[in-house]
DNA sequence: TTTTAATATTGCAATATTACGATGATATAA
DNA sequence: TTATATCATCGTAATATTGCAATATTAAAA
């Protein structure tokens, strides 16, 4: 099968797992990472940086963006972007919550 | 391929990835969201609460166990189980630097 | 307009994940 | 000892992910 049977979770736990899946791959973090150690927007070294061909790395971006994480112009050349604060915040909160709400009355 | 290329990062880098892989789906969020809101351990009653087969639920909580945030006894019947608390702090930690690190400094 | 540079898309091969039936192992109950 | 109940493992089918070469698209430069 291989297909997530989502519906039996409530819309919740199928974000936070869906959030975590963009983050559940290294070159993501480093991604993320790279645009956050910058002065201002990223333009075009992100190949360089990485060490993944174009394509592949075209690809991450977009998952990252698919969840609101990228914020800028995304069109023809010079591709210019960064991180959008306010979805950041919004899922740091997520995960917050997350690791929070948890009880250790244990054996 | 779909082959990660985990040599081209951080030890860090893949070790945050390696935790989000394991909250990727809703069925392991649920599955510590649920031993997180009992009394004390679990025993049993997983897989009729979860509404996946028995195999699914093993598999599930191995990857889990994976990562150390299980603790209990695991072999035979009657297994019981809760969430390792202080890996549980650890990987909290590790995210809540990840989320906090970033700038904000945009277009 | 033609070239050039940067990013996106397509198509595909390799591998990973998800799910479950069948079966095995283990421990308690009868 | 023989059920029975609980969890693990194996095998397998369906689907998803990762990565890249080839190619397309786009916008600015020449």
């Amino acid at each position: 099968m291989g297909v997530t049977k989502t519906h039996m979770f409530t819309v919740r736990q199928n974000e936070l797992a869906q959030v975590a899946k963009v983050l559940a791959h290294p070159a993501r973090i480093a991604i993320l990472e790279y645009i956050s150690k910058q002065e201002g927007c990223i333009c075009n070294d992100l190949v360089d940086v990485i060490g993944l061909a174009q394509p592949t790395i075209s690809q991450h971006l977009n998952e990252i963006k698919k969840i609101g994480l990228l914020k800028g112009t995304f069109e023809g050349k010079n591709l210019c972007y960064c991180i959008n604060e306010e979805r950041w915040e919004e899922l740091q909160q997520s995960f917050q919550v997350f690791f929070s709400n948890i009880n250790f009355n244990c054996c």
